[in-house]
DNA sequence: CGCCAAGGCTGCGAAATCCGCAAGCATCGG
DNA sequence: CCGATGCTTGCGGATTTCGCAGCCTTGGCG
């Protein structure tokens, strides 16, 4: 349930850059691509493109670009709780003045695993992945909460990770 | 050929059973193979060995294992704004009674992409990603509220995602 | 209409990788 | 001492990756 990126074309974190339809959507395709590697990120392109009726040389190309464009990233993903994270938590947070700015802020911290701009009670939604309840406090309360910008919080401690798909497109 | 779809090791998604600590945590050398394949899902197996101190071969079996337990998986994520979903949200669940049953009923659905059960003002937060919104109308005013043990629900529709990584065990 | 450039696809060898297997070691625990 | 486990080395064959040379279609343009 989680992964990331490398080298050549590593995408470390997504920001508006990247993720504003630099273009029109994939095609139907290319979306049967990505389906491919959503459910094995190794799958051979041979066996995409039989699944998906094109060569494989013009499979490895569109994968190619995909991963250049920042559409898609091949990588594995874990569930924090097997790999020693023991506290989990999605926190709302209340901000005066510019939301953007105090986003970007979260951005920065590594503990926060995704940042989300949203309408509602909350201005942001952040996940956040720490190894212990100290690690936890310590991230909401003194370092979150430090950012200017930030008129309050409120946490939702994970309990149990019922879900969790990568199945976009798919549907 | 690739008739074995079904097969080995896919984990469409996680529930208790397998994320529960089946064992113990990866030890350190597992953990940078993890990182390695966090940065490239593709990469080489000789590559990684060389990066983290082993044989090619023994990277092999490691990964192997690390995929047959379910500690990881190797897969393609995308941003679902670039793969034409236009309207995402975060949804708090207020339940009454079983938590886990209602918590079963929404995994069950293909919008909600992450479902979990926390400790907060709301006993679930669910993602939802959606086609347009009508569609998003539809699953939250309809779908999500006709589970039986929902009280009620609040909506955060995304307006910007800002940060989403993968990298879990890296720090 | 004719020409040309660009983009996408196919078909190929060549190189690299994957994969199973066997033999040899070292460690750990009963 | 024995058995189980995990790693390494080595090996060959099957498979996959990769670069490149065509080919074809599309779109721009005189």
């Amino acid at each position: 349930m989680h992964s990331d990126v490398v080298a050549s074309r590593s995408a470390e974190h997504r920001d508006s850059r990247e993720s504003r339809n630099g273009g029109s959507p994939p095609d139907a395709v290319s979306l049967a691509i990505i389906e491919q590697l959503q459910e094995d990120g190794r799958r051979p392109y041979a066996a995409i493109g039989k699944a998906v009726g094109l060569s494989e040389a013009a499979v490895r190309q569109r994968v190619q670009k995909l991963l250049d464009q920042g559409v898609m990233q091949i990588v594995a993903v874990t569930d924090p709780l097997t790999v020693g994270f023991r506290r989990q938590a999605m926190v709302g947070v209340h901000v005066e003045g510019d939301v953007e700015s105090v986003a970007d802020a979260l951005t920065a911290m590594s503990e926060c695993e995704y940042v989300v701009m949203t309408a509602g009670s909350f201005d942001l939604m952040v996940e956040i992945v720490c190894e212990d309840d100290d690690h936890l406090l310590d991230v909401i309360n003194r370092r979150i909460r430090a950012v200017p910008g930030v008129r309050s919080t409120e946490s939702f401690v994970y309990l149990k990770l019922k879900k969790q798909t990568y199945m976009w497109g798919t549907r």
